[in-house]
DNA sequence: ACCTGAACACCGTTCAAGT
DNA sequence: ACCTGAACACCGTTCAAGT
């Protein structure tokens, strides 16, 4: 119970940009990219949406701000030591958790270029790619394509999550799906007629692993 | 100058789906996808919004009949003959090429689960991977693998594209973006302040390419 | 400096009414 | 069967006016 003496105390009801950031994360979190309105925000915030612009330029710096907030609650539990792939896959898995806990966060990572907390992932894998003893040539190639395949696998796996309410049973999900593909006519569809039986015991966050762990392989032969 | 003999023929202001989608894809050539309105739309149509919801259910449904469409013109083209890494280099180089071409189709292709021509494509490199000798269980890892990285990449280089206007000068925006991570703290970003200097001559679409050989160089070892 | 909330210029979508 | 266009329920954003 700390006492009030520095002067930089606010009120808990003083409207700032931290808390204006944090409402929106909690927003996002519970109704998804579409619940979050300047006007249900305000509400929550016990303002009008007038307020939130003297904080916030607009709703896009908004989205970078909780996308930034909710990543980098995540990252810094993590302290990088150990072998480099170790350490890669150790990102890997900290993205792809963070945006299986707030599915959008796939939408925003992947829109625009790489700034803020993307960058500095960026830089920890690039880093990585380095120790490995990479080719400078072809350091930035295999850096972006780990980012690339991480950031889009994540996102792919939040957008699956979405299709379907919280609470669905998992194996019924694969079932329906590994029927759908089995009913593709072979004819046209060897492939996936064929593989569609390996969905049944399919963990997402395996073959995420599994993902990144090829990529890894490739790197390795450079 | 065939004659109009088959009663199919119709008036050439008449509405269907494949004019309304025809018109989709140009809008969203022209203008991107804040520049696709059924306002817009309707007008460029010369009707009222709600004609065209006679043919489309809403806005989901043309966007996905507007990608399908943009990307099939495309694919159809290619023949799929030859070793099995050169017909995924070639269907990758495809997909690229039509997304740097309709950048709109980056954002709705890694939207929601793959269908249309995106389960098509799976199909194809999926095909690609069995010829390739992949044990049966790493087969589904592999084609998502490249798949995801597929998407992504030309999604992210789409979204670069779109941040500069059309008649940017090439060397300048690579010069822009190459200080920039030169400026950075070498102390806190090693790694992008080194590899800022190979930026000056990079070719996305090259760049892209090593991307894809380094998956496959990971599935080879498989 | 910071907040209020009505108002503006839009959206996607619906639906009675027309042909 | 197909089209019309006004109307509904929203958006993000602005801005005069307040404290």
């Amino acid at each position: 119970m700390a006492t009030r003496t520095r002067n930089t105390d606010r009120r808990d009801d003083a409207l700032s940009k931290e808390r204006i950031v944090e409402a929106a994360v909690a927003m996002l979190d519970e109704a998804g990219e579409s619940g979050l309105t300047f006007r249900a925000l305000s509400a929550r915030l016990q303002t009008g949406p007038g307020a939130i612009y003297w904080h916030v330029a607009n709703k896009d710096e908004l989205l970078a701000a909780a996308t930034n907030a909710a990543l980098t609650s995540g990252m810094t539990a993590e302290a990088a030591a150990g072998p480099p792939k170790d350490v890669i896959r150790a990102i890997a898995l900290i993205m792809f958790d963070a945006i299986d806990e707030h599915p959008w966060l796939g939408e925003q990572l992947s829109r625009g270029p790489w700034q803020g907390v993307t960058l500095q992932i960026c830089e920890r894998i690039g880093q990585q790619i380095q120790a490995m003893g990479v080719p400078a040539g072809l350091q930035f190639t295999s850096a972006s394509a780990l980012m690339i395949y991480i950031l889009g696998a994540a996102r792919q796996n939040a957008a699956n999550a979405r299709m379907h309410p919280p609470g669905t049973d998992r194996a019924e999900v694969l079932e329906t799906h590994a029927a759908a593909w089995r009913g593709l006519d072979p004819e046209q569809f060897p492939f996936l007629h064929d593989i569609a039986g390996q969905l049944r015991d399919h963990d997402d966050r395996a073959q995420f692993l599994d993902g990144v762990n090829l990529i890894l392989a490739g790197v390795g032969d450079l």
